[in-house]
DNA sequence: GCCAACGTTGGC
DNA sequence: GCCAACGTTGGC
């Protein structure tokens, strides 16, 4: 019989934003460092946050899109998976008429800011880094805005960013 | 701005 | 169920 009181082990994400549109000083500056991760029509990444991330996994915040690009910051799940209110707004650029309230589709978690990085790690960086082959954001035409990362990069990439 | 890569859509 | 067309992503 599973024992439903055991914590699962933690988790690491790298979650990526855009900063023209929402930068990691922007969760920092926002109402309890946190926002809502909404706006994501990927069913894989939505199947990350439905069924994989939980409050207290780790996430890393990368800048896409942008100069430079990389890994700006280091953050948390605060909150697990509730519906995406954004695909019910009409007005809204990700609304997403085949979603119902009675059966959404999409779905958001909560990110709190925990510390942004003393030295953002630049995707150069990240390349050069031995242990980080394996990152699936450093893949060849890897669009995927949220990828599962593990215990053993997410600590490379910490110490990378001048995090103890 | 370019373009490769990839997910989605829709005709059949 | 196939697959070409299309739209989007994202590094450069």
């Amino acid at each position: 019989m599973p024992d439903r009181t055991d914590a699962r082990a933690t988790r690491y994400w790298l979650l990526k934003s855009e900063p023209n549109s929402f930068s990691f000083d922007d969760l920092w500056a926002a109402p309890k460092r946190t926002t809502h991760w909404d706006g994501v029509r990927n069913f894989q990444a939505r199947n990350f946050m439905r069924d994989d991330m939980a409050v207290g996994d780790g996430v890393l915040f990368y800048h896409s899109s942008a100069e430079p690009v990389g890994v700006a910051g280091v953050a948390e799940v605060s909150r697990a998976a509730y519906p995406d209110l954004t695909a019910f707004d009409a007005s809204d650029p990700h609304y997403d008429p085949k979603s119902r309230r009675d059966a959404p589709t999409w779905v958001v978690v909560d990110v709190r800011a925990v510390k942004k990085l003393p030295h953002f790690v630049t995707l150069d960086e990240l390349r050069a880094t031995p242990g980080l082959e394996e990152l699936q954001v450093l893949r060849r035409g890897n669009r995927l805005s949220i990828t599962p990362v593990t215990a053993a990069e997410w600590e490379i990439i910490r110490r990378l960013g001048g995090l103890a």
